[in-house]
DNA sequence: TGTACATCAGTGAACGCGCGTTCACTGATGTAC
DNA sequence: TGTACATCAGTGAACGCGCGTTCACTGATGTAC
């Protein structure tokens, strides 16, 4: 069943996973529908059974990378023991994701056709979810929820993109994000300093 | 002069000036040497006695982005009348910038390779001295100065990459802009609460 | 002022490229009876 | 349980593509004497 020439099985996400390889090697340029096939073991017109278009398949691989970045940070997160730990965990996440998967974030974010997915939705969602959440607790004020969400996503996506296209020193970024986020959670007037 | 054949008197500028426009209309993707050349009304291969090869164009009207953006921001800034005012201004400026050029701003901040110029540098030295000249002024808080400067660099730099890329609705990232720095300015102590 | 020559800035033909995509096809699977 | 047939998921050859880049070249300009 696993190396029978016809009906792979689980063609379409084995292709996703191949192209999300070879995004990671050779970026999007690279990343071509002939090899992502010949990675798959499959030949060059497969793919079409699955996806219409190379386009399409850098869609599928954005809208997972979403869900990946979603679940990374909501994750760590949850490992945070006060509203602001979250935030601050939450936010590190974001960038190191970004970090260690940066052709994909390029990707994720090279145009408005790759963040119309559920995933994507879900990804946003994640920071209104951290706000609202400390909204709950008391320490953060409450009201325009969306907006104070938008503002952190705002600063933490800046951070990331800079961080992954050079502009930032290696050594730079964590210190960076942490002391940049703790800064607009006092703007905004967050209560309760511990870590 | 102007249609001579030969010696075209300032090729590499019509060259990066045909490019800019290219890239404008038709993305990083169209923007091919041939299609440039023959804007600038030049044989296919004339590129190629300016630039050693498409990524060294692309370089340079990277460049010159970088200058384009630090002139507008620096002047846009200057015209406000307090420190927090200039501060505000700058980054409102930063946005629309980015939203004008999408193609060009995607391209400047698309890899390490399109940072390395003089005019890259001079856009991020325009933060630290907006920066420096509110901490001058008294209106914020002495130290860290470069600290600073990333911060609000990172968060300006964030709502122009998501509203670019559409993560942001048009009728918000003006308000957004404007909110966010707010409160980043407000987190860093800055006093002078003046438009 | 004129001539010889080096240098500079273009020309135009040609190569090679892997790629995306279309086409008519065939082998495997599932279902009705 | 067997057979007929529809449907699904692959194959492989072929086309066309504009492109980046190399090459040997030629026309224009500047300078030494």
């Amino acid at each position: 069943m696993a190396t029978t020439a016809y009906h792979h099985g689980d063609l379409r996400r084995a292709l996703v996973a191949e192209a999300r390889g070879l995004l990671a090697e050779a970026g999007v340029q690279g990343m071509s529908l002939r090899e992502v096939a010949r990675r798959a073991g499959v030949s060059q017109t497969a793919p079409y059974r699955h996806f219409e278009d190379r386009g399409a398949l850098l869609e599928a691989v954005a809208a997972e990378g979403f869900g990946s970045l979603a679940r990374y940070t909501a994750e760590r997160a949850a490992g945070g023991r006060s509203a602001r730990s979250r935030l601050r965990r939450g936010s590190l996440a974001y960038v190191e994701f970004a970090m260690s998967n940066p052709d994909l974030f390029r990707l994720m974010f090279s145009g408005p056709e790759f963040h119309e997915s559920a995933e994507a939705r879900a990804s946003y969602r994640a920071w209104v979810e951290l706000i609202t959440d400390a909204q709950a607790s008391g320490d953060l004020a409450g009201g325009s929820t969306g907006r104070k969400a938008r503002s952190l996503w705002s600063l933490i996506h800046g951070v990331a993109d800079l961080a992954v296209n050079g502009h930032l020193a290696d050594e730079e970024w964590p210190r960076l994000a942490g002391a940049a986020v703790d800064t607009m959670l006092t703007g905004m007037g967050l209560t309760g300093m511990g870590a």
